[in-house]
DNA sequence: CTCGATTCTTGACTCTGATCATTCAGCTCG
DNA sequence: CGAGCTGAATGATCAGAGTCAAGAATCGAG
């Protein structure tokens, strides 16, 4: 991936979508490709901030983590994402710290370059109002599962969550357990045992990664009762 | 309060601080006083958004509401803080409620003269994006806090945060601790307890809404040992 | 000042989900 | 192939915080 794919890929990026074409060039320009392997610390907690990033193709987990090494997983990025702007704007260190659970390519975005393109072009800012509003929005919903639902609850919510959309019936886990248990804010054990309790129950079938949900509605009455 | 007081009411609110007098001249015209009894609401989860709030005197409480009508306070908003700004750059329905906690007088801006300002002034548009960027900073925080502390950290942090910056050790609850308790993730019950634990154990002093604080290290260290 | 209504506290009990420990299954790699 | 990981499942136990119920205290209106 070079300058022309760069360009490219940047384009079908919701948020630069709005840019004029010599705008996109000049970020695709400037962005500077990363490569980060499985395990691999994009940046940790009190590292300054100098952009953003956009993740290309691989998975990043964004965590915290508690005075005793404890880590809680806050979001699992997927390809096209981007993540690391809120930070940028407040010119503070990381609160958190990313880390590259597969091999992944992410696109770095000097904050000095988007901040000139923003000046410029208040369509994109609008968009970044938007984006960012977005991420609040959904931070938002995460404070009201943690917070209001059970573990139950929130597993079923997550798989019907993932099931939106397509009309298969097949969960592919973006992560290991483990790690996507610490999303959800359980341990694996409680998460293991949920997914037990909803096989016996919901009827629905885990084969490692993959899990099949024949019914959705037997599960989604799962959140219901008790 | 009018049509000159608004004005300077806006220019030290630190989102608004930025603008040019003309500007401010134009967010004061529009702008629209509303005031509310303790009790009322502002808006609930569902209704649409048509602008944000600056509260100029009382306090508002923003909760979200889960399906058997369990509440759950998120934030409590004190005089010349804004808020609604997301919703309303998402131009979805309010994902929370708002209600006033004490008689308030707010300020509502509608969103068409807040967009054509933004449009105006990239200064305005990038203090915004760092003010949602600091929300999400602090909601980040909040998720740290429910996930990562127990009910006694909580607390104990809460008072700690609040005493940050005055040299008195004294902490006005802004609110009943029922309201309190909730903003805390916890049941007014448990609360109650871990003040009587802390009166015990770290010498602080709970007089009604009134908190006393003689010793904040030895409040501190409650944090750290279970 | 007094009555009634909130709000707060306290006690007894329960329950969800965490912890600890062990076993099992699958891989990878020499 | 088998030794040694890592990830996952399962069982036994425990603890933190919630629930329910009953009083005490405080507030506010008349």
């Amino acid at each position: 991936m070079s300058g022309p794919s760069t360009h490219a890929f940047l384009k079908h990026i919701p948020l630069f979508s709005v840019c004029h074409e010599d705008e996109l060039a000049r970020l695709a320009e400037r962005a500077i490709e990363q490569r980060y392997e499985k395990g691999q610390m994009l940046f940790q907690r009190g590292d300054p901030c100098q952009g953003m990033y956009v993740l290309v193709y691989g998975r990043i987990k964004i965590a915290i983590v508690a005075r005793q090494g404890t880590e809680k997983v806050i979001e699992i990025i997927h390809p096209s994402q981007s993540f690391g702007e809120a930070v940028m704007f407040l010119e503070q260190p990381y609160p958190v710290m990313a880390q590259a659970v597969e091999d992944s390519l992410v696109l770095f975005i000097p904050a000095e370059t988007l901040f000139t393109a923003l000046d410029d072009d208040s369509r994109l800012a609008r968009r970044m109002l938007a984006g960012l509003s977005m991420r609040l929005r959904t931070l938002l919903k995460d404070v009201e599962t943690y917070t209001l639902e059970s573990a139950v609850e929130r597993v079923v919510g997550y798989l019907l969550n993932s099931l939106e959309g397509s009309d298969d019936n097949v969960v592919n886990l973006p992560v290991n357990k483990q790690t996507l248990a610490s999303r959800l804010n359980l341990t694996p054990e409680t998460f293991s045992r949920v997914l037990q309790k909803l096989s016996e129950q919901a009827g629905i079938v885990v084969e490692g990664r993959e899990i099949r949900v024949p019914d959705r509605n037997k599960l989604s009455e799962m959140r219901n009762l008790a």
